[in-house]
DNA sequence: CAGATACATCGATGGTTGTCAATGAAAGAA
DNA sequence: TTCTTTCATTGACAACCATCGATGTATCTG
């Protein structure tokens, strides 16, 4: 569990999505989704989500310099991400703790392919 | 074929790339792919493309009235769409009809999902 | 306790983006 | 040709966003 919790979108909304090829989505889909494809619409968030996706875990002490970002830059992407419901941070002693969400990427894959 | 050639990301770049959960994304495959994604971050954009993908083809003047969105607003968004691949726009008279194109959808949930 | 470490938050700044009115360009109709 | 239609482009504006230095807050160490 993250420290300061963060606001998840609501999966309720997320889960009852049909894939973009077969229905319209209506504008309150539209909005829940494109939090999550903003999320991933970030070249530095993409570098992030991907060091931590083929990690089973990773802290952020870990991630500025492969990334070359500063640290408040790298807190600022992790929240984003976690906000997507794309990480989760479990705080241990004085690191936090990332790990991707598979289910979710699995939400966002479903959209595009069913 | 569109009227005005639309500049769109180079597909070798593109289909290089494996999941985000097995390797760590390079700057250059990160900066492409963050394209794809962010054209699907906008909840008019991710509208429009249901619209478009859910039939076999549209015509610009008939995406205005439904999204609720002007027809610049409409030709912009549609243009974003194209540049990254996922639309494309054929003239035909006085219309431009749009198709989706399935592989590129197929190319972002690759990324997400094997 | 004091000092160091890891991370979040704040504030500022420069760049990007969504939106629309006005205008342009091209095709068909009269 | 002149008028209408369809869509792209331009220009402008407000809102948003990525970035980083400075600061705050815990946590561990000595």
């Amino acid at each position: 569990m993250n420290p300061n919790p963060i606001a998840v979108i609501d999966d309720g909304v997320i889960d009852c999505c049909s894939p973009l090829t077969s229905d319209v989505l209506s504008e309150v889909e539209a909005r829940d989704v494109a939090r999550i494809f903003a999320a991933l619409g970030d070249p530095v968030r993409l570098r992030l989500l991907s060091m931590i996706a083929s990690t089973n875990e990773a802290c952020s002490c870990n991630l500025e310099k492969p990334l070359g970002k500063s640290q408040p830059t790298v807190s600022h992407h992790t929240r984003i991400l976690a906000e997507a419901g794309l990480i989760e941070g479990e705080k241990r002693g004085r690191w936090t703790w990332w790990h991707a969400v598979p289910e979710r990427l699995e939400v966002a894959a479903r959209l595009l392919r069913d």
